[in-house]
DNA sequence: GGGTTCTTATTTGTGTACAAATAAACGACG
DNA sequence: CGTCGTTTATTTGTACACAAATAAGAACCC
């Protein structure tokens, strides 16, 4: 059973009972919730009560207070004693840090370690690639984030330093919202149409073995996209504001 | 009160007791305990009691879970149903990558949001300066180890972006052990030599708002500490074989 | 009506008892 | 004497009850 179908499985206490170790529970319980914060089902602000999640999880609150206490370290939660555990908001400020340092990431992960490309990675991307289509021709929020997240599960496994990979993934965990949460609906179309050309390109460049170009692919991508949804808001804001 | 002076505190139940809040009381207990692990008052492979921890903590399981929880995610620490908490190992082999990831963070440490010079930095730096002279005309291994620790807090000071600062923390404590651990008694004064050389270059840099220099600087002596470490570790390896 | 204080409901934090898992010690058996 | 199985001690994991903190609402006063 994959990752994916893990965090997209609707009874999750069954998955809990069925695990083996106390390690294997939590890692389900923290990878539905930080799935379920990025998707949105949990929006920013919204109070998760350890009491709820806990029965839902046919689980008591201890071993569920693990799961959320390292989704606090990761900055996706906020617990306060008396108040509750909100989801935390998007700060394009704070992100903006954030971004700066995922561009300068992303360009070492095709120079550090670089994976040799085989078979697997080759049908990884195709098949990345043939969602990017279909994704294409059927624009969609949620699919969108689902291929977000994916692709960038698979941009990951160009390079072999585990660190790296570790730190990507935490950092992209904590941007990965801004989409979701600020792309406008009349933008959407577009946007899909510029990522499933990122998609395209990088895994061609993939295909020919040059990891260092898909990754500054990826970076200018990164880069662009950020500015598009800086400058997307600013406008927002001044509409707003008038 | 002083970071260090927290973690250097013989009495930690007292401080427990004066924190406000419980984030203050986590705060410190991780503190504490990453400290002692890095500093090897804890050495790699020591287990962890809980109970004995909470009865010197003066408090009970449930809240010095958090910090072990967090040290564990820090790859510090490793708990497991039956057997204990332990220190992780050094693994020279992990290591490695992640060294290879410290130093490129280390020179964009230097080039992301660079903070302008100011007058607590240069005081900052000054301070260090000394200690530096100080422990050059008196090698010594723990105090070679604290200044270490305070080196990398206040290089760390030379950006601006939050992300990377925390990253670049978080590697650091992942690494710091090595010397301790692996630095044979006779290279000690080499070694100390070395870094003292390394921190009065790096304040003269700093000194002269060349943040750039002095990232470059701190990823070359990074660099070739690593090897040495490397090569004489393997010399050892060598010898003991023989 | 506005503001202030008190009450109360709700939520996370903490303490404690017990369950589950592991490993070492012990003993029976071949 | 060694090996396998069992027992037992120790340790973390889990459940649950209660404490502490917060915020919203009620009651009261001005």
């Amino acid at each position: 059973m994959t990752n994916q179908d893990v965090t997209a499985s609707s009874d999750v206490a069954d998955l809990l009972s069925q695990a083996a170790s106390a390690q294997e529970r939590f890692q389900i319980m923290y990878s539905v919730l930080r799935d379920r914060i990025c998707m949105l089902v949990y929006p920013p602000g919204t109070q998760l009560s350890e009491e709820t999640l806990a029965s839902e999880f046919g689980i008591s609150r201890s071993p569920l207070r693990k799961a959320l206490q390292i989704l606090e370290a990761d900055g996706l939660l906020l617990s306060q004693q008396g108040v509750g555990t909100l989801v935390t908001e998007v700060d394009l400020q704070e992100l903006t840090q954030v971004y700066e340092l995922r561009l300068e990431l992303n360009e070492l992960t095709g120079k550090l370690c670089p994976r040799p490309l085989d078979r697997e990675l080759a049908v990884l991307f195709n098949g990345l690639k043939l969602r990017a289509e279909r994704l294409s021709a059927a624009p969609d929020r949620t699919v969108f984030a689902r291929l977000n997240i994916d692709f960038f599960h698979a941009f990951q496994q160009l390079t072999l330093n585990v660190p790296l990979q570790d730190v990507s993934e935490k950092l992209f965990y904590k941007t990965c919202r801004i989409w979701l949460t600020l792309i406008p609906e009349e933008d959407l179309q577009k946007e899909v149409a510029i990522f499933c050309g990122e998609i395209l390109e990088i895994a061609n460049a993939v295909r020919l073995g040059d990891f260092q170009a898909a990754a500054l692919i990826r970076r200018a991508h990164l880069s662009m996209g950020f500015n598009r949804l800086k400058t997307a808001t600013q406008h927002g804001a001044d509409a707003k504001a008038v």
